[in-house]
DNA sequence: CACCATACTATGATAGCCGATATATAGACC
DNA sequence: GGTCTATATATCGGCTATCATAGTATGGTG
């Protein structure tokens, strides 16, 4: 009963760090720091996540069921640093897919209207 | 000096209703109840804005600077709905036009990796 | 006039984010 | 060995954005 069926609809519109998070996990599994800097790279330095926001969204989206930690992966075993290890739930890459899939449509609206070049 | 001079990158990115808000507000002049009503159109009804938080933002958005309110149109001069109008300063077009931007290159992104088809 | 949509205001609670501080390891340099 | 920077996570206090709800008031319809 703890896991109480959510369905992808309801966490859209993600905030844009969230979505960020989420997109930095597409490929597999990430740690906390490296989801940090992944975001600031995707994002060209547009968004920026602190330690703060960064921990606390991560153990966020734990709880809700969009993220779950993984043990370390075996390329990683001797390393001493205390790293954690996160990868998307299946529930997590549908509600990623979705956020990718408003703000397509959106940027859609907007170039329709004109709102990127406008001469 | 009320006036700090703010430039818009400073407002990227913007959370997903404010970029509505400002969105509705694109083609001139409207009121507060007509931007929710909007909002909820041009996103296909996945993004609602009760009205707690619309004035709430709008009133947010005049102090920043994004918003300014204007006086009753003349084709509302009978109306003695207790209507309240706004439009978009130049700031406020601009931050709508930078983050029209972001997101047009996360679209680009998400495209190029995938992540809206993916078969 | 009863009813519903329109239109805005106010309030208390929660979610999300920020900045700063703390802790600890790894690697480079001298 | 000692110092410095980058990596890596946790935590805390405070602020911003949002939500849910309730309240007030007008306009239009039956």
């Amino acid at each position: 009963m703890s896991t109480a069926k959510k369905k992808p609809e309801e966490f859209i519109p993600l905030t844009p760090r969230t979505f960020h998070i989420l997109l930095a996990l597409k490929d597999g599994v990430e740690h906390g720091y490296a989801i940090m800097k992944e975001v600031d790279e995707t994002s060209g330095g547009r968004v920026k996540i602190g330690p703060g926001t960064l921990y606390e969204a991560i153990s966020r989206l734990v709880e809700v069921g969009l993220l779950k930690e993984v043990s370390s992966p075996a390329a990683f075993n001797k390393d001493k640093r205390r790293r954690r290890f996160y990868k998307l739930t299946s529930l997590g890459r549908k509600v990623m897919r979705l956020e990718a899939q408003r703000l397509a449509e959106l940027v859609r609206y907007v170039r329709q209207e004109e709102l990127l070049a406008e001469g």
